[in-house]
RNA sequence: CGGGAUGUAGCUCAGCUUGGCUAGAGCGCCUGGUUUGGGACCAGGAAGUCGCAGGUUCAAAUCCUGUCAUCCCGACCA
């Protein structure tokens, strides 16, 4: 492509509206423009990368044994009412009414698949001898994002890649999940993106086992917790501590129980200012609602309490924050002031509750809480659990390792749906011995624009983005650096013309403009190797070639030039292949 | 949805506090010329309903009210 005769609108300068690399970049470099909060048009650079790695995650799918297929994305609203997820997704689901003669006909948008294809697959496989069956999509889905953020990281409109698979047995899933799991693995890694597979909860699309693929990045929506022997990782919902229960003895030192008065103070930070204790000092005293009874679930007060954890610590169904009346029932004090000493409900403690010698807590009572409380004498614990979310330098489950915090930006998920929705929806399918059993399901999905994002946010320099070769817009920029010299020219073109004739994707930058404007503009859009030709090297009889990230060109002779540049790529594309696992 | 910030030329921004000349600069763009190996120089030029609506005033980019949009923090996020 000639760069005159496409559109590539570079700039210099950083737009007022992007903070973030990959937003700045995107934006500097031609690839995206923004059209509001939450939606961008990919413009003709952008695309050819996203496109690119399109086609890496359809060549991996169907090498994983998936098949392509193609759903609307307009839907009816009942398939959503059907499974209750109008409810789940709220306002995230973007539906509106049309009129189609006399009715009204009420739409949504699809934010992904599952009851579709659900519905879809219902209406086919009837046998077990028709599964396993995995399908997939790449798509736009769309989901009305409250605030959307950070470019193109967090839109409202965005290409998404879902595969669903379809099962008689759990066993088959497992083996879908791994062929799903290893498939996403060798995408990313030909995406040349450094991910990490992570533990996580399968979230209220339900299921019981599912992975996240996390790109680390310092703007990372998302919070994932790695071990420094690196044999776990997890995010940060799901990340289990190593931690053990400690031994519940009153220390020897306690100091004596005290009353003290906090007029107004509910929350951990105003009471560690008012009696000058570190929220360390202090039990953090929730009160749950959990299925139909209340729990006092106590957490030091540095530490957040993590739902799931509380949930598999109880073993109940549903779990919320009780509400004012539950609490002052419990307690006996307007909320603000719960604390173990002598309240009236189940109390369950984290692990490191115990171990807070003279406690500052909340004395059950208005305007009061309790200084010197310790273990055993003010108040009683079986045991204790892991119920906070994971801190740094916390002991690693698995290993003798410490546990640390990263953030990152989830590029795909994996999960193990089970049978939600091949239950709310009657997809069923008949077994060896004409039973009839609701299908079990997989969902696998992959941000496709955030694999470009990623990219853009982690694989940059000073003067611009730096592509891997797999997913650059080209391979390959071929810079003439004075157009209005014929020698110069002609050569240009016949490099350019040879290398295309090869199948090599050349961007040819044909522009009348002085060679450090090119330079630079070729920097910032990060093409991975440059082909120069001028007016000195021709008279040497040399071109010279250099990759986006190496310091300086290497000279090559004219005759030489097509053929190093093919050679330079094909030892790059094996480079990059050597680091997918097989 | 709560908190904060910003809307002036394609981009980055000044002007607003203290209302008043024809609304400015740099970059980009157009024309001509000189240049040509890391974002050139000279000369000339085009380009803005000052986000929008209403109000105050002899007079509003500037003050007031409302509204819309964008960004950031938080809540939310299959």
């Amino acid at each position: 492509m000639r760069w005159s005769k496409t559109l590539i609108p570079t700039m210099k300068e950083v737009p007022a509206d992007a903070e973030i690399p990959s937003h700045q970049l995107m934006l500097r470099a031609g690839l995206i423009r923004q059209l509001m909060a939450g939606a961008y048009t990919y413009l003709p650079l952008g695309y050819r990368a996203l496109r690119k790695a399109e086609a890496i995650v359809r060549e991996e799918m169907e090498r994983a044994g998936a098949v392509e297929l193609f759903m609307p994305a307009l839907q009816p609203i009942d398939l959503f009412e059907k499974t209750g997820r109008k409810e789940a997704f709220g306002n995230v689901l973007i539906n509106f009414q049309v009129q189609r003669g006399g009715r009204q006909v009420h739409l949504a948008l699809g934010p992904t698949h599952e009851e579709v294809v659900t519905d879809l697959i219902s209406r086919h496989v009837t046998s077990w001898r028709q599964l396993p069956l995995c399908v997939f999509q790449i798509q736009t889905k769309f989901r009305n994002e409250e605030r959307p953020r950070f470019g193109v990281l967090r839109t409202s409109e965005f290409l998404m890649k879902d595969a669903y698979s379809f099962h008689s047995s759990l066993e088959q899933l497992n083996e879908t999940y791994q062929a799903m799991y290893h498939a996403y693995c060798r995408v990313f890694a030909r995406c040349g993106l450094n991910y990490v597979p992570v533990e996580a909860e399968s979230g209220p699309i339900g299921g019981d086992a599912s992975h996240e693929f996390m790109v680390p990045a310092g703007n990372g929506e998302d919070r994932i917790v790695k071990s420094t022997k690196g044999n776990y990782a997890a995010n940060l919902e799901r990340a289990e501590t190593g931690r053990k229960s400690p031994s519940l003895t009153t220390p020897a030192d306690a100091a004596a129980l005290q009353k003290v008065a906090t007029p107004n103070a509910t929350s951990i930070e105003q009471v560690s200012r008012m009696l000058k204790c570190s929220p360390q000092q202090m039990i953090k005293t929730l009160i749950f609602q959990a299925d139909d009874a209340p729990v006092a679930v106590l957490i030091r007060g540095d530490h957040e309490a993590n739902e799931g954890k509380i949930r598999r610590a109880l073993g109940c169904k549903s779990l919320g924050l009780a509400d004012p009346k539950t609490i002052e029932a419990v307690t006996g004090a307007p909320v603000g002031f719960a604390g173990p000493v002598g309240i009236k409900c189940r109390v369950i403690a984290d692990h490191d509750v115990p171990l807070i010698a003279n406690a500052v807590t909340g004395a059950n009572a208005a305007d009061a809480h309790f200084t010197g409380v310790n273990i055993g004498r003010d108040y009683q614990l079986d045991t204790t659990f892991d119920l906070r979310n994971a801190v740094h330098g916390d002991p690693c489950p698995r290993s003798d390792g410490t546990l640390e915090l990263v953030h990152g930006i989830e590029v795909g998920h994996v999960f193990k749906l089970g049978t939600k929705y091949s239950v709310s929806l009657g997809a069923e399918f008949v077994d060896e011995k004409e039973q009839r059993h609701p299908l079990i399901m997989g969902c696998y999905g992959i941000g496709v624009n955030r694999i470009i994002a990623s990219l853009a946010e982690t694989s940059f320099d000073e003067n611009g983005l730096i592509w891997p070769l797999s997913v650059a817009p080209y391979s390959v920029e071929i810079i003439p650096l004075n157009v209005t010299d014929p020698e110069v020219m002609q050569l240009a073109e016949r490099c350019y013309s040879e290398l295309e004739a090869a199948g090599v994707d050349c961007l040819f930058d044909d522009r009348d403009q002085r060679p450090g404007f090119k330079f630079k503009d070729a920097d910032l859009i990060g093409i991975p190797l440059r082909l120069v030709i001028g007016g000195k090297g021709l008279k040497e009889g040399n071109v010279e070639i250099k990759w986006r990230t190496s310091a300086g060109p290497d000279k090559v002779p004219v005759d030489q030039a097509v053929v190093t540049v093919q050679r330079l790529l094909a030892e790059r594309r094996t480079q990059e292949f050597a680091r997918v696992p097989a």
